[in-house]
DNA sequence: CAAGTATTCAAGTAACTGCTTGAATAGAGC
DNA sequence: GCTCTATTCAAGCAGTTACTTGAATACTTG
């Protein structure tokens, strides 16, 4: 008899591990933005095909990914909304544990200090329609899932597209996460413009993480 | 330059790494139900002294245990309550995933079936006055961290100190955690005798990350 | 200060990991 | 059925990991 207590613990040792290449978080990151196909995560990840095809190939064995076939393409995504939660739940004990982490994420932002509005006032003041909510991430991933009330507004589109944001209302920005920079920006440029704006540091991920509902649909197809 | 976001990952990796080897997740279970010395840890989890120390480096590296010297001994536990979060978030999508971990947890409880009871229930059990929570663990254990209103008697004096458990209530175990088998067993036993018993599958560890407060103290020294 | 011992270090090993390169496979679409 | 191409496989290499054994530290206690 192998220990039956030993196999629990080389079970959750498996699932770490499947966690512990930088280039799998990375891949899984990706992929909680909405499902890609190998070739698009090897551009977004800058890494070789057949080397994400493997990584793949890991995280398939721990079953948090699916793949599917969409025509001639073979689609990934996250198996279950709960994977999600996961990496959140990594995210969080890493940022208050390594002190690295917490100087990479202040080197990333360095010089981009915006106003930030946290869920709850968010929410408040969305139902008092007193503010727009913009998502600037590309189009697909908009489609894949975005917050509940936001509009798509595209980085690149943002300058472009000021007259549809009412000057009446403050202007709230996301994108994929903490450490996604799009909606900094946005929100720079919308001061710049005159306008208020502020950085709400969610992506769909943490959103649906603290419990919240999403919404899918009403954009460019995948 | 080290690109910024490479780094993010990198952190990321490294925490699931600690997290990666069947060892160092048995020493933080341990760890969860209170401070051990080196060489306790060693015995609980059956390796080299030797070994469990070059672990325990691994995890202090991460930040996610922490040492203190106490007399002769260096006394190590988790750093944060946190930590205890990650490991059932870790377990929780384990179990979802991997059939494999399924499947050991039914051998572990394979004729070991026994009714069961939830917090929510078991709350509103215990403010009314109908049940008495037992806490079946060692006493240094209970003594390191307990769930509120919980008496400890030890699995081994369970037999003997029948009498301290009024006959009028319901009695209800637990342990540390839904893969201890000490409090399945105090709940046979019971019922063996005649009781009325329940399982609650959670340890301090899983009361805690639920968001439940926990109590510490008033038992025998570590 | 000296002795004792809990803990750590150091060296050596077998096994594994992540990445590359180049070839094979397997569907879709005509 | 044939071609095309997205994806996977296979082999190989440099670097790392987990464990053992045996010696060295470093702290407390007397």
């Amino acid at each position: 008899m192998t220990e039956p207590k030993a196999v629990l613990y080389e079970q959750l040792a498996r699932m770490a591990k499947a966690l512990s290449a930088p280039a799998r978080v990375e891949i899984l990151d990706v992929l909680a933005q909405g499902p890609h196909t190998v070739d698009r995560l090897a551009e977004r990840t800058s890494q070789s095909v057949a080397n994400v095809s493997q990584h793949l190939k890991v995280l398939r064995g721990t079953r948090l990914v699916d793949a599917t076939r969409r025509g001639t393409f073979i689609e990934y995504r996250l198996a279950h909304p709960g994977v999600g939660d996961v990496l959140v739940s990594l995210r969080e004990v890493s940022e208050r544990h390594l002190l690295e982490l917490q100087a990479a994420r202040e080197e990333l932002t360095r010089g981009k200090d915006v106003e930030r509005i946290g869920r709850r006032e968010l929410m408040q003041r969305m139902r008092a329609g007193e503010v727009v909510l913009i998502d600037v991430r590309p189009p697909n991933e908009y489609a894949a899932a975005h917050l509940p009330g936001a509009r798509s507004i595209p980085l690149q589109e943002l300058s472009k597209r000021l007259a549809e944001l009412p000057l009446s209302k403050e202007v709230v920005a996301y994108c994929r996460g903490p450490y996604c920079l799009l909606a900094v920006d946005a929100v720079q440029l919308l001061q710049r413009r005159g306008r208020r704006a502020r950085h709400l540091p969610d992506g769909v991920l943490e959103w649906r993480s603290a419990g919240l509902r999403v919404e899918a649909g009403e954009g460019a197809a995948a």
